[in-house]
DNA sequence: TTCTGGATTGACACAAGTGTACATTATGCA
DNA sequence: TGCATAATGTACACTTGTGTCAATCCAGAA
C-alpha cells in the first residue's frame, strides 16, 4: 500500500485528484475519468474524493481550467514575446511547439477530443482557438502584416499546429528541427537569418550537424 | 412506435444498427456507442442486436471497417485521379474536402478521438495517414517532383486539412472557395490556371463573383 | 393451414459506476 | 493529554450498462 503522506501530513488532496484525472484523461480520455479508478490509482476509498471535490462536475471542471490556463496562457505569452523581427517572433510561437512547459499537447488533444462528446467543451475549444488566432494575428500586425494577411499566416501557423497534434505522430527532434527554416520561411514570407535560427536552436539544447 | 419494416419485411438489421452507431459516434463519440440507447432510438428491444451482433465488439468493428473503405479509399481514389496538371490532381483531392461522398470529416474526426483511447484505433489510424500520405506523394511524383518534395508537400496539404477537421469549425463554402487558389499554389508551387480553377467551382455547383 | 426459421422480446444475473450517511482515524494545537 | 476537525473508510441505495436464456411472434414456403 502506497501510503506516501502530502505536505499537510495527509494522503489526499485535492492537487493529487486532479493530477490523476489528468493523467488518466491524457491516457484514455474523458471517459476515463472515473472516481473509482482513480483512487484506485492513489490507494484511497473512491468516497475521500467527496472531500475535496463536490462531485465528479467539478473536477472535470478543475481540469479544463487547467487547460485554459497553460495552453493558451502559453500560445498568447510567446505571442506577445519581445523580439526584433517577424522571424524572431515566429520562434518565439515555436517554442510552445518544442516546450511542454509552455502547451502540452496532449492534453490539447485530450480536451480537443472530449469537445466532440460535450457543448460545452466544444464552446470552451472555440473560445480558446478564437484568443489564440487573434494573439497570433496581432503578433503578425506588429510587424506590419495587414489584417488579412496576418488573419490567414495566424491560421496557417496554427492549423498545421493542430493537424499535427492531432496525428499523434512521434518524430524525433532533429527531424522536426530540420523542417523548421522552412515553416518559418512559409509562414512569415521571408527566410530566418542563421543567428535567429542558431539562437533556436541553442535554447532547445539541439545541435545541427 | 416506429414499427417501420425494412426490405426483409423485419424492423431490424445490421445495417440498421451499424447506422445507429455510425450516428451516435457522430454526435457524441465510441463511448456513447451502446447499445441499450441504439435500442431506444431504433425502437427495438435491446437484446434483439445480438441477433446480428456477437457483441459491442463487433459493432465497433463494423464502424472501423466503414472509415476505412470510405475515408482512406477517397482519398486515394483522388490522388489516383486523372489530371494534365499538378493543380488540377491538387483540385482533385480538394474535391475530398468538399465532397462528403468522397471523405467524411466527422466521421474522421470521430474516430481519431477514439483512437486516443484504444491502441487498437490509434494503430487503425496511423496506418491510414501512412497510406494515404504515400498516395498524396505518389501524386506529387508524377509530376516531376523529387521524393523530399512529395513527401513535404504530402504532408503540408494533408496536416492542414486534418487541423481544419480537428478544429470543427463550420465556415460558409463561399469563404473557403475563396481560399483555394493560394492553398493551391502554395501546396503546388504554381498558381491554377483560371479554366481549371473554374472546372473545380463548376463541379461543386459555386458561383464566383 | 401448418410448419419453419428468422427476428423479437422480457426476465435474469452481473459488473461498474455514482452519491449519501454515518462511523472512524489521524494530526496539529491548546 | 485531550480535543477539534481534516481526512478516510464502510455500508447502502441507485443507475446504466452488458450478455444469456427461453419463450414468442410472424412472413413465407409446403
Amino acid at each position: 500500500m502506497d501510503q506516501t503522506l502530502n505536505d499537510s501530513g495527509w494522503r489526499g488532496s485535492q492537487e493529487g485528484w486532479l493530477e490523476a484525472a489528468y493523467e488518466s484523461l491524457l491516457e484514455s480520455g474523458v471517459d476515463s475519468v472515473k472516481i473509482l479508478p482513480l483512487a484506485k490509482k492513489l490507494n484511497l476509498s473512491r468516497t475521500s474524493f467527496y472531500w475535496f471535490f463536490k462531485d465528479r462536475e467539478e473536477l472535470l471542471a478543475g481540469l479544463v481550467a487547467r487547460w485554459r490556463d497553460k495552453n493558451t496562457g502559453g500560445i498568447v505569452k510567446q505571442s506577445e514575446a519581445y523580439a526584433e523581427t517577424l522571424a524572431e517572433a515566429m520562434f518565439n510561437v515555436f517554442d510552445c511547439w518544442l516546450d511542454e512547459k509552455l502547451f502540452d499537447s496532449k492534453f490539447e488533444f485530450a480536451i480537443r477530443s472530449w469537445a466532440l462528446q460535450s457543448a460545452e467543451i466544444l464552446n470552451e475549444v472555440q473560445d480558446a482557438d478564437k484568443v489564440r488566432l487573434e494573439a497570433l494575428a496581432r503578433m503578425f500586425m506588429r510587424f506590419g502584416n495587414s489584417e488579412i494577411t496576418a488573419d490567414v499566416r495566424a491560421r496557417t501557423t496554427y492549423l498545421v499546429q493542430i493537424g499535427y497534434i492531432s496525428m499523434q505522430s512521434k518524430e524525433n527532434i532533429a527531424l522536426r528541427m530540420k523542417r523548421i527554416p522552412e515553416y518559418i520561411a512559409i509562414y512569415t514570407g521571408q527566410a530566418p537569418q542563421q543567428r535567429e535560427l542558431d539562437r533556436f536552436y541553442a535554447r532547445h539544447g539541439y545541435k545541427p550537424d
